[in-house]
DNA sequence: CCAAAAGTGTTGGGTTTACACCCATGC
DNA sequence: GCATGGGTGTAAACCCAACACTTTTGG
């Protein structure tokens, strides 16, 4: 059964077995500072290998369903979410991934807005951590959300993208706290509002954000593409 | 036999096969005008599905080696080619990729210079084509050469790339016809001389190119990284 | 000397950055 | 009124496209 055939055309060898799984991220007011911060849901192990430890949501690819189907499909049974914005990251293939068996894994990433996160069916096995304090996961899963936090700044830093971790309005200021967090750096608001007003897609409504204890804030909306179920991606647009 | 089950978590479902293709792109002088253009190598298929048409290079994933290996060997074997430059480009695994059975595939793109591409073993079943002139693929490849070509311009912007395309010295003029004919716009050689200049990994040497009959330009070499066979793409370095 | 491309300088316009300042609200 | 962020103005610094100009070779 082992295959040693260093015949190269041939493929009677088994394949290695195709899961598809998904970094999801979204902001939760941290408990110390109380600023938004990234979090994402993890779920538990049920099974050999690495039995109780937490992993990202993923499963085996059904057979009549494209990639793309498999995330949201799996998102949704395993965790109860359904992501409006839902990326393909890497397919990640090393030998060492799973202990014994080979593993090809095609990883998705996705952003959640806050009404969509607060439906997560949480449990003893479904939780949400904070994406930069995790504990060591299952199989090579830090590695996949280091490199997915890495391409979310990336496409932070040109794209238009914050705005899918908002709700439906926000205020500009809130954006700014989202690219502050993720960025990890501070940026000057004044500067900032006029950079996101000089940029397509992102439109003023006339309501305003009342309650605080200031002026109140002008409430935007994003009115943008989303990523579709197609193969190609959006081009980053300028900041 | 056919999987009508849906129980989430059961995977006797026999699983989609899994292919690597690479998508290679060279440099060669256009028949017509002799500015560099785009080409890429691609092999004619012996076999159902698609028989006789011309399709990417690739193949099955042999059991004991990680993605990018497979792309590696799969390469030098169907065309003798070794690139030095190779990323993962996307996994495709539509539901009618081919037709009849499930195929998902996962593909990479390749930079080869002059030299590496002179050794490619040419045949009645492997040949060289323009990368804007194509015919009709098997499968999605047309899609997928298209997408490589937006990513390849998409990266051309920002990054340090056109290097990978041109042999292990040359000239910033060389360069330039580079950018022209993947962006297919006119640059401003004293300005794009400067910005070039003033990005890193880009050494002058102190070599010239003669027999050109005018002033001899100066050559220079590329002193960069190259994405290794790890998991992480470079970052985006200034134009 | 002339043609042609290499290579350098300069200038005007646009964009970013830093920071001062006024505005509107809750308390 | 006063504290607090929302929102506007502005000048200096910086970056970039356009284009004139000098340099060095082959013929």
């Amino acid at each position: 059964m082992s295959a040693t055939s260093a015949n190269v055309s041939e493929r009677r060898v088994q394949p290695p077995s195709l899961a598809i799984s998904t970094v999801i991220f979204a902001l939760r007011p941290s408990e110390s500072s109380g600023r938004p911060t990234l979090w994402l849901p993890l779920v538990r192990r049920i099974r050999q290998p690495y039995l109780g430890q937490w992993a990202l949501p993923g499963g085996p690819l059904a057979h009549s369903e494209s990639l793309q189907d498999a995330a949201s499909r799996n998102l949704l049974e395993t965790t109860g979410l359904a992501p409006r914005y839902l990326e393909q990251l890497y397919a990640f293939g090393g030998l060492d991934r799973s202990a014994g068996q080979r593993l090809v894994s095609i990883v998705y990433w996705a952003l959640v807005q806050p009404d969509e996160a607060a439906l997560t069916r949480e449990s003893e096995n479904v939780r949400w951590f904070r994406a930069d304090r995790l504990e060591s996961l299952a199989f090579d899963h830090n590695e996949i959300v280091e490199y997915a936090l890495w391409r979310l700044r990336n496409k932070m830093e040109y794209g238009s993208i914050a705005y899918h971790l908002l709700g439906e309005r926000f205020t500009l200021a809130q954006v700014r706290e989202v690219y502050e967090a993720v960025l990890d750096k501070e940026l000057d608001p004044a500067n900032f509002r006029r950079q996101l007003r000089s940029t397509p897609y992102i439109e003023p409504t006339d309501e305003h954000l009342t309650g605080t204890r200031h002026r109140p804030p002008r409430l935007y909306r994003y009115a943008g593409p989303v990523p579709d179920g197609s193969v190609r991606q959006p081009l980053p647009a300028s900041p």
